[in-house]
DNA sequence: CCATTCACATAACAAGCGTTACGGTTATGT
DNA sequence: ACATAACCGTAACGCTTGTTATGTGAATGG
């Protein structure tokens, strides 16, 4: 029973949701092309339609990542330090949405660190990551709000920290309700921005 | 062509060795009866016969995970702030053997979040770890080694900062070398020292 | 010393996987 | 209007997976 109208796009997007929620239940792990169809009640001939190998599926599954994390609703960026603070929420898993997307996103890491291409491409986009990030410190530096120091190891670090309460949040997200998140952030930025008197 | 003499125990071992080969080469995407039958030359009758199901032969991984990573060798604890840092420092993939280590950790994230009882061990487990380094930064503090403030909030703090450097190193070993991951960590350190003057 | 249990190999099983071939509709271009 | 291509279901293929049944030689114990 083939669709009687061929609204080519929206059937693309139907495939992706199908593969959003695939991969929301069952992890990168349980990316499979009939989990795919029965979610989308079709069968897989459609599948390999749109995508003539599982590679380009898992492909197609990491662009969506990428895509649906950086079309996240943003909240009001500001400046200086306000804006670094933005950038860092925005990681956090502080909806269910972007729950959903942290959940997918770490479950990615299995895939990617067995696949040597795949890794390298991660490398890539966090250290562009981390390049808008130094951006924003540096930013923040010359407005004073910041202290003098490299800003490249300020980002590195603030990355780190933010990702790694990503990872415990996930686990343990009643240990780490939205609130506790924001107010170890603040911590971290609070420390942070204090300058250090003692010379090293 | 069985055992000549039945060294139990040591055939166990070899199980267990053959089982870290293959995570550490495949990750626990890769875990099959076959994988680690063949790097041990072996059978699946053999693994059968040491694990009933699927399910123990994961359990066993999981369990020598832990298992590994606390018998890592440790630096000299120190006390005060200087086992905060060893044990900070005993995390970071530091070494090749640590590298390994945390590599099969991290995959095992897509594994346990496809499971809600396995998602609740590891809740558990990073609970019992934030436990641990609290009392550790409790020490300090009451050295006057580090300023006053919950302790657990620090110890969740410094444990969201170690394990968001590990998935970094991981993906950019070339970009977080040892000296580099050990200077950010000294930064963070640095940063919770220093006592903060004005009220908020 | 012999029966039983243990420790495996061997081999097959059903289920699930990605992939492919093929057939029938529906749209498209000439 | 008709050939061609796009779209998608059906069905099967070969492969890998976890699981199970059966056999066999070594260890064990009464």
């Amino acid at each position: 029973m083939p669709r009687t109208k061929g609204d080519h796009e929206a059937r693309r997007r139907d495939v992706s949701e199908a593969v959003w929620r695939v991969l929301a239940a069952q992890g990168f792990g349980g990316l499979t092309l009939r989990a795919v169809a029965t979610e989308l009640g079709a069968t897989t001939g459609l599948l390999t339609h749109y995508f003539p190998a599982k590679r380009d599926l898992v492909a197609h599954a990491l662009d969506l990542l990428d895509q649906r994390t950086a079309a996240r609703p943003r909240r009001a960026a500001g400046t200086g330090l306000a804006a670094v603070r933005a950038a860092l929420l925005d990681i956090l898993p502080l909806t269910a949405e972007a729950t959903a997307s942290n959940r997918i996103w770490v479950s990615s890491w299995d895939t990617a660190l067995a696949d040597p291409a795949l890794s390298g491409e991660y490398a890539l986009k966090y250290g562009r990551s981390r390049d808008k990030l130094r951006e924003l410190v540096a930013a923040a530096q010359e407005l004073g709000e910041l202290p003098p120091g490299d800003p490249a190891r300020i980002a590195a670090g603030a990355q780190s920290f933010v990702l790694g309460l990503v990872v415990q949040a996930l686990f343990a997200p009643e240990a780490f309700p939205p609130p506790r998140q924001t107010e170890l952030l603040d911590d971290y930025l609070a420390a942070l921005v204090h300058p250090w008197p003692e010379s090293r």
